[in-house]
DNA sequence: TTATTTAACTACAACGTTATAGTGTTAATA
DNA sequence: TATTAACACTATAACGTTGTAGTTAAATAA
């Protein structure tokens, strides 16, 4: 019905010019009192707000953040954009969310039209096929275009750009002391693929945990999972290798997952097989989610701390918009930490 | 570094005036081929891209959708963002997402913020707190200002506008139907309390069944949880509950509870007290979230089809964006379907 | 008295785009 | 030959702001 007034309509009314009118809303002292305070009533009356998209071209500043993450049902991304979320609006930015649902192509058809002068600045966890392809033209580009990047959680140290990260390493590395101070020798290890770079880093923690404690790598004691999406074939899929390894080394006693639904998808094979948990394996997951909340028994995890992510990642962001000279280049690491749970002792 | 091109340097480079390049990157008729061929190619040498903002303010039409919900992590909210998100991206509409965190005083404020210039049209699930308040004069003044408004899930029927619901009191009777063509006779069931419209009408579904089956209704059979937010005391108090009843009531073969929280909590209470499920005690929930997907038994469930909800609401947002004529207000229902789990037979 | 300062405003340009109206020039028509 | 039409382009205004550079008129200083 009535559409939002403008300084125009406002300046006509009161017989004044726009700047004026401009000027009397933001308190200019080169107005006068009179003035001011008739222009201000005015425009408190009728509600008056400046357009922000008129505002944004002005300024070339359009006070808004693009997020561009692979998946929406992740418990640890929906933290992340929640961090991301808070932060911003604390600081007068909006959140444009983007999905890139795993593809390559997906994402660089999301950056290019955010890009489009839709946002200052992109925070970005990269999508698997992108990882694999470690094709990064479009991240490039984009920050050649002067819109900078932040990375966070799936990153690449081929890109040149801040990151916010978990210390994946450190983080496996404490899971599976956890399992080791409980006195578990034979510890199964469920994980991704090398190329997806969390998977492939706590994979080195668990290696490099088992090295300090002097326990021999046994790399049957490895699955490595071709991850692309949760489906239910899949899902199968992974708990049919779970369950072989299982009947094929009777000696494990402990099980680290790489993620909180190869964790479940543990503790299903292993109560089918009538293993008691904790009792005779104890079974630790990354991420800390609903499933590992609500699972029975109650999932151990890894923390990632997804909100502090989210709100460094932003921070990280608007301090970079705000200084035009340049910073150099940050990566900075959440602390992960356990919360302990029913399926480990 | 090379921050993107505008017509004016194509013009001033080429020696045409703004206008000539403007209809030659149009394909304007009016534009001589040499002088069009020339344009073209520069434009794409340089990757020239029309500035969105220029164009919303041109045009008063950003071609962006807000979207408010309660909260990010759950996995219904999830769906239908990713809903909304592909039917949008389709039509060449980008999506802005806002959390109320379940709380009015943010949905005031984020509305506040969208509406000012950002976007076309809103997509909203109402808050908990704004449901209790029955307070909707934002949403009324925000269609006041021209913008629409679709409702989904969180609803009221005090609000004039386009909505997308599901049959809550088709689906609960549904579900309640599943366990009584199971043979259970004595169902609990555990709801909200009334203000959550959702809550409120699931109950009223589950009653309708009973009535239908001719079963007598047992008021004693019915939590009703005065949800906040799911914290971990708040958790305690509702398993604390289900068991009390449990005990008072040991005809008890089937429980209906209206989210999976409230399932998963009746999986966990029933099993610490040694009962069968599905055998002894059938249980189903409403949402078919990830929780279901990995508890034990896994959950039988009402599937609230989010994705559908989230493509039906986007869709009646840009029918409405397109036809200024005022078209009237229509409330879409979109069916729900059981997925039966091991939870019940 | 004349020059200068101050107060209180207004005009203008610009951000990047597009639609409408206008301007020459050449070719076709009456 | 005079008129008109077609062609190929340009100028201008507008979307809503804001900052800079004017413009008045009155007040003060020399």
């Amino acid at each position: 019905m009535k559409k939002r007034i403008t300084l125009k309509q406002i300046a006509k009314e009161l017989n004044y010019s726009i700047s004026t009118v401009s000027k009397a809303l933001k308190n200019s002292p080169e107005i006068g009192i009179d003035a001011k305070t008739k222009i201000q009533a005015y425009a408190k009356l009728y509600n008056y707000k400046p357009n922000n998209v008129a505002l944004s071209l002005k300024n070339r500043k359009t006070k808004t953040i693009g997020v561009i993450i692979p998946e929406m049902v992740h418990y640890f991304f929906a933290k992340v954009i929640i961090g991301i979320e808070k932060f911003a609006k604390k600081k007068g930015y909006n959140v444009i969310i983007s999905l890139s649902n795993e593809s390559f192509e997906k994402e660089v058809i999301n950056i290019e039209t955010l890009v489009d002068g839709q946002i200052d600045g992109l925070i970005i966890s990269l999508s698997k096929e992108t990882l694999l392809k470690q094709d990064f033209h479009h991240i490039h580009e984009t920050i050649d275009l002067d819109i900078p990047i932040i990375l966070f959680d799936r990153i690449s140290s081929n890109v040149y750009c801040d990151k916010v990260i978990i210390d994946d390493v450190e983080g496996a590395k404490k899971a599976t002391n956890h399992l080791i101070q409980n006195g578990r020798k034979s510890i199964l290890l469920i994980t991704t693929e090398d190329y997806v770079s969390v998977g492939n880093l706590r994979t080195t923690g668990y290696i490099q945990a088992l090295k300090e404690n002097n326990i021999e790598l046994d790399t049957d004691l490895i699955i490595k999972v071709e991850d692309k999406k949760s489906t239910e074939e899949e899902l199968h899929n992974i708990e049919e290798r779970i369950n072989e390894v299982l009947k094929l080394k009777s000696s494990i006693d402990g099980i680290f997952a790489v993620n909180e639904i190869y964790a479940a998808s543990a503790l299903k094979v292993l109560k089918k097989n009538n293993i008691k948990i904790p009792e005779e394996v104890g079974v630790i997951g990354f991420t800390d989610g609903v499933i590992s909340r609500f699972s029975d028994p109650s999932l151990t995890t890894v923390d990632q701390h997804g909100e502090k992510i989210g709100k460094q990642a932003c921070k990280l962001l608007i301090e970079r918009l705000n200084n035009t000279n340049n910073i150099p280049y940050q990566t900075k690491i959440i602390e992960t930490s356990i919360t302990s749970r029913e399926s480990s002792k």
